[in-house]
DNA sequence: GCGTAATCAGCACGCCCATC
DNA sequence: GATGGGCGTGCTGATTACGC
């Protein structure tokens, strides 16, 4: 009897044997996902391997083929292998990952009919549509109602198409690259590579993309926050068209299923994606890229993945036997001690000079105080560009009610709400939503205080003291126009924003308050901080300055000021063996949600690890585990099944 | 007339548990 | 000692309310 072994699309951690049906015989190859029963469930799966031996009996049968496309090879499964078992997560949950998304696959586009009786604003749309138009594209210029009008004028119709990603979306145009003269530029073509440069100076991947162009290999590039690299994205797509191809989960649908197979086939040269992209099974590639996320603000779009990138890029390097090369401005805390032992090597490439000045102020309250004005002040003097970083939107944060105290907050989530400043209108930061609030909701007073400071409040108060020039403020709300924001002299935007400002540069960079960075719950230590201080430097024109203010002196402030970050990495380094964290020690954390406790029998076997080297602390939903030994804990990958249980480790080094 | 935000319906899918 | 549907959620597109 022919059997097959599939990596099913569920939380468990084994591989499941199917038998095959006669009819499927010969048709199913490895890597083909296909539909099974699991259970009383039908899912699918990944084959792995096909054979005629098993153990188990009375084997269940596959039940169809589903895509007949190799979403798997060695390299790839032996990625996800390792994964699986660095991160103590089951190996079924890799699957989702290896299904390309099976979404609505229409293509729905408009079609220019005439332009008889079109307004002004009408005939200014019309004008971008030469046929046809996208409708995605169409929409980044007007809104949804006017496009309805338009169809109702009859001036454009809808023409919905029906798309097969398996068949008819593979890109077909590609470019010969064998003739390219190959590149004489030396670089390392073995092991880790640290190269310490900005971010966002994009010329060295550049240079490495040429040289495996040229010899005909294929590179993947690792941006863990992809669609924050705009500038990337649109270079490599200008330059190289279809050679390039882009996979990130924030893709729409469609695209990410076309980017998908277009992957699989093998056929674009450079492939730019997320973390997700290191699952899926390569041929012929030669280097892997990994631009290291500079803030930790990457976690604040989706919800914390359960590997971390950098590691898994390093299983991937070893796996594939490819260089690595990790570009960043500082390296992490995990990078740091394989540099320093040699294992990684370090390419100095910063020539960037600035300064970084410390202002003391009295209270934290205290936002635009007499110093930063001044600094401010003279900036417009010199004619020079400034930017503000400050992370609180609105005009008054803070807004509770003078009659009865209750707190203006979310009806959804209960978080406090922005005042933004226009008509009643408020803001969730959480949820992401406005909410026209006129009385208090509990006493239906309309005496409201306000209180805090805001982005715009801020703004406005500059607007008063200066009379020269505009003050721009930027958010994740606002639409973001390079070329417009260019025209402005001093802009004021929030920490997720500010890196999407490249190629902006500017004389000096203010932050009126450390705590208004350092008390975001996504910081989660002053080594964060400081790695956007660092990171913040890329956007300076040389001898720019950067200026912090605070009431409290923190201990990071003598190295910055003196430039000596790596003087830093070393005191966070020491701290962190003496408190038993990573790198030095992998913590698992493995947390339950309170109305299912973990059960005693959890409790009593983890007891029994116990030891010098590891140490266990206890609560009712989450248990901390610091050890050395890793392998001690996979017991642990059975527990997600029960409840809601959900293990994060943040590991050693692993380069 | 035009644009934005809120809201809703419809859909797919995860999750539940145990598993070939 | 449980069973094959039920429930919740998140995404998307469409519609509606409302403001200028």
């Amino acid at each position: 009897m022919k059997t097959c072994d599939v990596l099913v699309n569920g939380n468990v951690d084994q591989l499941f044997t199917y038998a095959i049906p006669d009819n499927f015989i010969g048709k199913i190859e490895i890597g083909n996902i296909v539909t099974v029963p699991l259970g009383n469930r039908k899912i699918h799966g990944i084959v792995v391997t096909i054979g005629s031996k098993t153990k188990v009996k009375n084997l269940k049968e596959i039940i169809d083929i589903k895509y007949k496309i190799k979403v798997i090879n060695n390299n790839s499964l032996n990625v996800i292998k390792k994964t699986s078992n660095y991160f103590l997560q089951n190996i079924g949950k890799f699957c989702t990952k290896l299904i390309p998304p099976s979404n609505p696959n229409y293509r729905i586009e408009y079609q220019r009919i005439s332009n008889e009786k079109a307004s002004k604003r009408e005939k200014e749309i019309l004008a971008l549509i030469n046929d046809r138009i996208d409708k995605r594209e169409l929409l980044s210029h007007t809104t949804r109602s006017t496009v309805n009008k338009m169809i109702e004028h009859g001036l454009i119709k809808e023409v919905k198409t029906l798309l097969n990603c398996r068949n008819d979306a593979i890109k077909t145009e590609f470019t010969d690259f064998s003739s390219l003269p190959k590149s004489n530029t030396p670089i390392d073509r073995k092991g880790t590579v640290f190269i310490r440069k900005s971010p966002v100076m994009y010329d060295y991947i550049n240079k490495i993309i040429r040289i495996n162009l040229s010899e005909n290999k294929r590179i993947l590039i690792i941006l863990p926050q992809l669609l924050s690299h705009q500038y990337l994205i649109d270079f490599l797509r200008s330059v190289y068209k279809n050679d390039v191809c882009f996979y990130s989960s924030a893709l729409h649908n469609r695209e990410k299923n076309i980017s998908f197979h277009n992957i699989i086939a093998g056929n674009p040269k450079i492939i730019v994606g997320t973390g997700d992209a290191l699952f899926l099974p390569y041929e012929n590639i030669a280097s892997l890229v990994f631009l290291m996320p500079e803030s930790p603000y990457h976690f604040h779009y989706d919800s914390m993945p359960f590997y971390n990138a950098e590691i898994v890029a390093g299983i991937f390097a070893k796996e594939y036997a490819i260089p690595l090369y990790i570009i960043g401005k500082t390296p992490s805390i995990n990078l740091f001690p394989s540099i320093n032992a040699g294992r990684t090597r370090l390419i100095e490439n910063d020539s960037t000079k600035s300064e970084f000045y410390y202002l003391k102020s009295k209270n934290p309250y205290d936002i635009l105080t007499k110093q930063i004005i001044s600094e401010i002040k003279s900036g417009i003097k010199r004619k020079e560009r400034t930017l503000i970083i400050y992370n609180q939107l609105g005009y008054y944060p803070f807004v509770k009610c003078n009659n009865c105290n209750t707190i203006v907050s979310c009806p959804v989530c209960n978080t406090p709400l922005t005042f933004t400043g226009k008509n009643n209108l408020y803001y969730c930061q959480k949820c992401k939503k406005y909410f026209t609030i006129k009385r208090c909701i509990n006493c239906g007073s309309n005496n409201l205080n306000f209180s805090g400071t805001g982005m715009e409040k801020i703004a406005s108060q500059l607007r008063n003291e200066f009379t020269e020039g505009d003050i721009k403020t930027i958010s994740a709300n606002t639409p973001l126009n390079i070329n417009e924001i260019s025209r402005y002299d001093l802009i004021i935007t929030t920490s997720f924003i500010f890196r999407d400002l490249y190629p902006n540069k500017f004389h000096t960079i203010i932050i009126p308050s450390i705590e208004n960075i350092l008390n975001e719950y996504i910081i989660k230590s002053e080594w964060h901080f400081v790695r956007i201080i660092e990171y913040l430097k890329s956007f300076l024109v040389p001898r720019g300055k950067i200026i912090t203010q605070s009431p409290i002196y923190y201990d990071f402030v003598p190295y910055l000021s003196s430039n000596k970050i790596e003087n830093y990495i070393s005191y966070t380094l020491n701290l962190r063996r003496e408190f038993s964290l990573p790198p030095y020690f992998h913590t698992i954390t493995v947390k339950t949600s309170e109305n299912r406790p973990f059960p005693e029998r959890l409790y009593e076997q983890l007891s029994r690890y116990e030891s010098n080297s590891t140490t266990i602390s206890k609560s009712n939903n989450e248990i901390i585990i610091k050890t050395k030994k890793l392998s001690d804990f996979t017991f642990l990958k059975s527990i997600q099944r029960k409840g809601k249980s959900r293990i994060y480790v943040d590991s050693v080094e692993y380069l």
